[in-house]
RNA sequence: GCCUAUGUAGCUCAGUGGUAGAGCACUUCCUUGGUAAGGAAGAGGUCGCGGGUUCAAUUCCCGCCAUCGGCUCCA
C-alpha cells in the first residue's frame, strides 16, 4: 500500500521561487533537476541535492506545490551530504552482496565521508578486505543504479524489514511514525532512509574504505556492538588522492608527533598511562604560556591562590563529587589515622570555596577573583586516553570568581574578552562556541532556582550578543550545577576538542554555605563562575602544536636561535654571539658539531629553530652575524649587536599585546 | 570500560620456528668545509610482559600491559 504518491500530478503550473527571489513557471511534477536543466545542462550535472520550502529533497522527487526551492552542489555542505548519504548506501549494497547474513543499522554521511554500523553476523571483516569492498562498490556504482524513493506504511516496512530479519530496521522503525517512513532502493538494496540521495549511484567515482570500529547500538553502551565501516568517496579520484595527501600532512602535526620529536612531553609506563612528563624544553614552553596569562590575569582583578594536590574526602562529600565520581575516581588515599581518607583533587573548586569562606565577606569585596594553575587527576576510562589533549593528571589554568547575581553579567563579559585576547594572542581564529543550556523539560535534574537558571542563561546569551560571538545554544547539555559557554577547537585530523570554558555554578556555592553580607545587612550567597581559557596546558599546548605543526610563535619557540661555525675555528666566535644574545633574553645555543655547514642548516631547519646565524671567518673579523630564517632561506649578514637588538624589539613587540 | 589493529636499537621501520637487520641519531678517527645530507670505523636490542606448545619461540597459541583508530564517558 503506498501513500501520497505523485498520483495527485496534474498539468497544473506552479511557481518556483528561487534563492535571490526570482520566480519562475514550471508544470507540477517537475523535479529539482529539471528546474536545474532549465538554468543550464551544465549546472543540471553538478547538482546533487535540494531543498523545496526548507523540506530537504531529492533532485529526482516531483515537485507539486507553490514554493522555494534551493540546489545544491558538491561545493555545498548539503550536495556532499547527500553523495556520501548515496555512497553509504552503495556501501550497504557491497557488503549485503559479499557478506551472507549482515544486519545494517545506520549509515549516515559524516563531516569527512559516511560510515555504516552493521552487525557482521558470522563473517568476520578486517581490513584486509577493504580493496574487496573497495571494488565492488566501485562495481555496482558503474551499473549507475536509480536510487528510488518510496513512501510505505509502517506496518508494511515492518513486514518487509522483518521478513529480511533486520531487527535494527525494525527497532528504528518502532520508533517512527506512521505515514513519515520511506525507503530508497538502489539495485537490489533496500533501506530504511528519509533521504535525500542523489538520483543514481552512477556519480560516485573514487572510492576509499577508511577503517573500522566499534560502536555501541545507538550510543548506548549497554548494548550491542556494532562494526562501524567508515569510508569516503569523491566524483574524481584526484579530489580522492588529495584527501588522502591532506589526511598524510595532517599526520605529521600531530601533537603526539611533535611533542617526541620536539622534545617537549613524553609519557613513561613506569609513571602510569596518561600522566604526561614534560621535559625541559615543554616545561619552559608552559612557563611561558603561564606567565602570558598571569599578566593579562593580573590586569583583570585576579589574585593567585596555591592549593595542595589533596583533599579531605569530606570536601568533597560536600562537593558532591564523591555521591557522583567518588567510585570512578584515583581511590583515596589512606593514613595511619583509622578512617582518614584523602582524595587527589580532581577539581581546585572546593578548595577555592574553603579560600572564600576563611573570612566573613561583604558585598564590598566582590566580586573575588581566586585563579590558580592547578593540578587535577581523573581517572579518565583507559580507552579515552589521548596524548596530551586527554589524559589522567592535567593543570587547569583555573580561577573562581565569586561574585553578586548583579555582577554575573559583567563578569562573564570580562572573562570573555580574557579569552578573545587569548586566542588572538596565539591566532586561534578558528574556534567554535557552545553554549550549554539547561533543558527545560526535566528540570529536577539540575540545582538551583528558575530565577537564577533564567538569570544566568539570559546573561551567557547577552554577553555573546555584546561580543557578536555566533554560539550554538545546546538545549540540555548544560552542567547539573549550572549553563556554559565553551570553546571548541579542531585537532589536525578533525577532532573537536574544548578549551576555554566558562561555566555558572549555583551549586557549590549551596552546599559549602558560602555567604556575603548585602548592603541590606543580610547575608546572601554569592554566585560562582569557574573558567579557564587555555582548559588546560595540556590540552592547550597539543592544540597549540598542531595549529602551528611546531612552528611555533617566535616568543613561545623554546629554541630561538642556533648558530652554526662554518668550522670548529670559529666555535669560539659562535659562543661569545650566544652570549651577546643571552644578554637580551634570546634563547641561543652552538651547533659545533664536526659537520659541513650544509649539514648543520638541514638539521636544524628541520628541527624548526627559527633562526640560524652562520658564522665564518667574514663575521668573526666584523662582529657580524649571516642571518637564515627557518623556512626563508639567507637574508644576508649584519652586526651581531644589530640582529640582537631587533630581535629583543620583535619579541617586545610580540608579547606586548 | 567496549570493538578493531599494533608492539623489533634513542627514532622510523625491514625480517625469521634454529637466540636479529637497515637508515637516521650516538661515539671515535679522517676531513676544517660558506647556506638543506663529506668519508671511515665503532657501540647499541632478554624482539612489550607472563605463561603454554616444541629438541628449540622474537616468530605459533593463551593471558596481561601499553599504544593507534573509533564507541561510550569527560566534575
Amino acid at each position: 500500500m503506498l501513500y501520497g504518491t505523485a498520483k495527485n500530478v496534474t498539468t497544473n503550473m506552479i511557481n518556483i521561487t528561487f534563492p535571490d527571489g526570482s520566480v519562475k513557471q514550471f508544470e507540477a511534477g517537475i523535479t529539482p533537476y529539471q528546474i536545474a536543466e532549465s538554468i543550464s545542462q551544465r549546472f543540471a550535472q553538478d547538482v546533487l541535492a535540494a531543498t523545496f520550502n526548507g523540506e530537504e529533497w531529492d533532485i529526482s522527487r516531483p515537485i507539486c506545490n507553490d514554493g522555494e526551492i534551493k540546489l545544491f552542489k558538491w561545493e555545498d555542505p548539503e550536495g556532499k551530504h547527500a553523495y556520501w548519504h548515496t555512497s553509504a548506501h552503495l556501501l550497504a549494497e557491497a557488503l549485503q552482496e559479499l557478506y551472507k547474513g549482515v544486519q545494517f543499522g545506520i549509515g549516515p554521511a559524516i563531516e569527512n565521508g559516511f560510515y555504516y554500523d552493521i552487525d557482521p553476523g558470522e563473517n568476520v571483516i578486517t581490513s584486509a578486505d577493504f580493496p574487496k569492498i573497495e571494488a565492488k562498490m566501485a562495481e555496482l556504482a558503474a551499473k549507475d543504479e536509480a536510487v528510488v524513493r518510496k513512501d510505505i506504511s509502517k506496518a508494511d516496512a515492518l513486514k518487509y524489514f522483518g521478513d529480511r530479519g533486520e531487527t535494527y530496521k525494525c527497532e528504528l522503525i518502532n520508533d517512527l511514525e506512521d505515514g513519515h517512513i520511506t525507503t530508497y532502493t538502489q539495485g537490489g538494496f533496500t533501506d530504511l532512509c528519509r533521504g535525500p540521495h542523489l538520483p543514481s549511484t552512477g556519480k560516485i567515482k573514487a572510492i576509499k574504505v577508511l577503517s573500522l570500529a566499534g560502536a555501541y547500538w545507538r550510543g548506548d553502551e549497554k548494548r550491542k556492538q556494532m562494526l562501524r565501516v567508515y569510508a569516503i568517496t569523491f566524483p574524481k579520484k584526484k579530489m580522492l588522492d588529495e584527501y588522502l595527501a591532506l589526511l598524510e600532512e595532517a599526520k605529521k602535526r600531530d601533537h603526539r608527533k611533535l611533542g617526541k620529536e620536539m622534545e617537549l612531553f613524553a609519557f613513561s609506563a613506569n609513571v602510569g598511562p596518561g600522566l604526561p612528563l614534560w621535559l625541559p624544553k615543554g616545561a619552559a614552553l608552559r612557563d611561558r604560556l603561564e606567565q602570558f596569562l598571569r599578566k593579562i590575569q593580573k590586569r583583570y582583578g585576579y589574585l593567585q591562590v596555591i592549593t595542595p594536590h589533596i583533599g579531605n574526602k569530606m570536601l568533597y562529600v560536600t562537593s558532591g563529587h564523591y555521591a557522583k565520581y567518588g567510585k570512578d575516581s584515583f581511590q583515596p588515599i589512606h593514613t595511619p589515622e583509622e578512617g582518614e581518607e584523602y582524595f587527589l583533587k580532581p577539581m581546585n573548586c572546593p578548595h577555592h570555596c574553603e579560600i572564600y569562606k576563611v573570612s566573613p565577606r561583604s558585598y564590598k569585596d566582590l566580586p573575588l577573583r581566586y585563579a590558580e594553575f592547578g593540578t587535577v587527576y581523573r581517572y579518565e576510562q583507559s580507552g579515552e586516553l589521548h596524548g596530551l589533549t586527554r589524559v589522567r593528571g592535567f593543570t587547569q589554568d583555573d580561577a573562581h570568581i565569586f561574585c553578586t547575581p548583579d555582577q554575573l553579567k559583567g563578569e562573564f563579559l570580562k572573562v570573555m574578552d580574557i579569552i578573545f585576547y587569548i586566542f588572538k594572542a596565539l591566532h586561534f581564529d578558528n574556534y567554535e562556541a557552545q553554549i550549554s543550556l539547561r533543558d527545560p523539560n526535566n528540570k529536577e535534574k539540575y540545582v538551583g532556582t528558575d530565577e537564577n537558571w533564567e538569570k544566568a542563561e539570559r546573561a551567557i546569551v547577552e554577553a555573546c550578543e555584546e561580543k557578536g560571538l555566533k554560539a550554538k545554544k545546546v538545549v540540555g547539555e548544560a552542567a547539573f550545577y549550572g549553563p556554559k559557554l565553551d570553546f571548541m577547537v579542531k585537532d589536525a585530523i578533525g577532532r573537536r576538542w574544548q578549551l576555554g570554558t566558562i561555566q555558572v555554578d549555583y551549586n557549590l556555592p549551596e552546599r559549602f554555605g558560602l555567604e556575603y553580607t548585602g548592603s541590606d545587612n543580610q547575608k546572601h550567597r554569592p554566585i560562582m563562575i569557574h573558567r579557564a581559557p587555555f582548559g588546560s596546558m595540556e590540552r592547550f599546548v597539543a592544540v597549540l602544536l598542531e595549529h602551528t605543526a611546531g612552528r611555533l610563535p617566535l616568543w613561545l619557540a623554546p629554541d630561538q636561535v642556533v648558530v652554526l661555525p662554518i668550522s670548529e675555528k670559529y666555535n669560539d666566535y659562535a659562543q661569545k654571539v650566544v652570549k651577546i644574545l643571552s644578554e637580551k633574553d634570546i634563547r641561543a645555543f652552538v651547533d659545533d658539531r664536526n659537520e659541513k655547514i650544509g649539514k648543520k642548516i638541514r638539521d636544524n631547519e628541520l628541527k624548526r629553530i627559527p633562526y640560524l646565524l652562520v658564522v665564518g671567518e667574514k663575521e668573526a673579523q666584523n662582529e657580524e652575524v649571516s642571518v637564515r630564517k627557518q623556512g626563508e632561506g639567507d637574508k644576508g649578514s649584519q652586526k651581531i649587536t644589530t640582529f640582537a637588538d631587533d630581535f629583543a624589539h620583535e619579541i617586545e613587540k610580540m608579547t606586548n599585546f
